[in-house]
DNA sequence: ACTGTACTTGAAGATGTTTGCAAGTGACGA
DNA sequence: TCGTCACTTGCAAACATCTTCAAGTACAGT
């Protein structure tokens, strides 16, 4: 292995890092779809989509198969779905920790 | 909340996504650990760290603490060290994949 | 008060990422 | 064959992140 595995983890972090690409995960998790169905399902030009979907395919986080006139893709790891999910968990942990922050802050509550 | 979940989701993994985060976050996780003590395991500028350490308090993952002469850091959601370990599933599950993938793409092998 | 150790901060150049446009490919039906 | 729909690629400007240096704060020991 060239790459550390600390080094390849945050990679694999970054490649998350983006708001498209999260929502292209979220939906393929779900189930399989074509591009023009992301497309209608996301708001975002056609081409930075398919920049996007390039990158998680570069990842190897998502399969890419012509079926006919249109290409579908799917998430070729199944693990991918629990991740977002952890993810969520800790997210809202963090947030609620942060407001509760900020009410301790401002003493401007109780009736 | 002004911005949407998958945005902040994205943002979480982008702060997650940097080689020295990541082996900060994998140090913190197994205990606690003085700024002095990440720095000689970690091998990168002080300057630097703190810059690193700042990104992860800012993002509310871990919290700083003076004991002392010396700033100690711990992480503030214990669920991290469960994402890392369901992150590193992924990714050993993707590089197999993509090395078998390769093996099959140069038929120089079977003795 | 002075020196040293432990960290943090600000700022700026280098480096990487994102976005949208224009142009290109592939499959299908008229 | 021609037009059209579905996607992808290359490229350059706008934007964000990373790294390092120099300077600054905080505390402990002398």
């Amino acid at each position: 292995m060239a790459t550390p595995l600390y080094q390849a983890k945050a990679e694999f972090f970054r490649t998350l890092g983006h708001p498209v690409r999260i929502r292209v995960l979220e939906l393929l998790s779900e189930q399989d779809h074509a591009v023009h169905e992301l497309l209608a399902a996301i708001a975002v030009e056609p081409s930075n989509l398919s920049q996007q979907l390039a990158v998680l395919r570069r990842a190897g986080l998502v399969r890419q198969s012509r079926e006919g006139g249109q290409v579908v893709y799917s998430v070729s790891v199944p693990e991918v779905r629990e991740l977002l999910v952890v993810a969520r968990r800790i997210l809202v942990g963090v947030l609620e920790e942060q407001s509760v922050l900020k009410q301790e802050l401002t003493p401007e509550s109780s009736p």
